[in-house]
DNA sequence: TATTGTTATACTCTATAACTATA
DNA sequence: TATAGTTATAGAGTATAACAATA
């Protein structure tokens, strides 16, 4: 890339007054710190996306795994196939519709998750979100949630 | 797309604990809709953000407008491309370094910004964010001009 | 020697469409 | 007839590296 390297997208200052752009740089900001901490494991921002999804609700299908993430069910097969190589989840077929595949979490997944991925991530959150105060974390938090919940 | 197309990415509801979660889905959510605006003017958001940049900052080099972008110089030469063949810029040499250019708004690519350009964003950007109060939205861009302003 | 714009190229990401097996 | 997963493929977007003109 060019001028994104360390150094704050600078849209932002430009254009101040635009949610819109803000959003977009600071989503940026944190994405790319995210990808290159975990670029150390050979993980992607979506990978980690994936096994936190299974972390939350369990196994899903494929399908219902992409669509959680906004992301095609062809796309997911790629990051499935990565995945299971890797040994951090399971294909099993859905009992009661064999159609589908069960995808789980194994153990060395969800160790991974519990003691690598999730403390580098909160580290890296930390070191963005840190500038915040508390009070704004929340704010920002609340604001955002109530952003993508909308009709 | 999958499951993008109008309906909240559902991320957030699962993760709304993770501000950086919160951030993507939210910055996508603006983007796709904003895009989704601009494709009537067969103009893409980067588009948009290059003619910005010039109605605020003046003439610039591309590299110049691709630092402020964070997009590489050879990224730009096709967005100047097309943005010529059109009419809304033009390229002049720069008199004082010859190795670069001087890209400058046009007449018509002004007008189109005024007249058509800003009040469409304007407006896909009050439908997203109509949804805060005035106070939250004066919060969102204060906390999220300290997140990408920060070191 | 360094830099702007350019070109060619290659790589990544992603979706579309057609296929299979199940439902 | 519809759906989950798969595959092949094609398109968009982007960066890298080498080159010409200029500094």
């Amino acid at each position: 890339m060019s001028g994104n390297g360390h150094e704050p997208a600078p849209t932002a200052r430009l254009l101040a007054e635009s949610t819109g752009w803000l959003l977009n740089d600071a989503a940026r900001e944190v994405t790319l710190r995210l990808e290159e901490a975990l670029k150390g494991d050979d993980l992607r921002w979506r990978d980690y996306g994936v096994l936190v999804v299974l972390e939350a609700a369990g196994p899903l299908s494929q399908q219902e795994i992409g669509r959680r993430l906004a992301v095609d069910r062809s796309t997911m097969v790629h990051i499935i196939d990565v995945l299971e190589q890797r040994g951090l989840v399971v294909r099993s077929r859905d009992k009661t519709d064999r159609r589908a595949y069960s995808i789980e979490l194994t153990e060395p997944g969800r160790t991974l998750l519990v003691e690598v991925l999730h403390p580098l991530t909160a580290e890296v959150h930390g070191r963005v979100i840190g500038r915040l105060t508390l009070e704004d974390r929340a704010h920002l938090n609340r604001i955002l949630g109530q952003l993508v919940g909308g009709p």
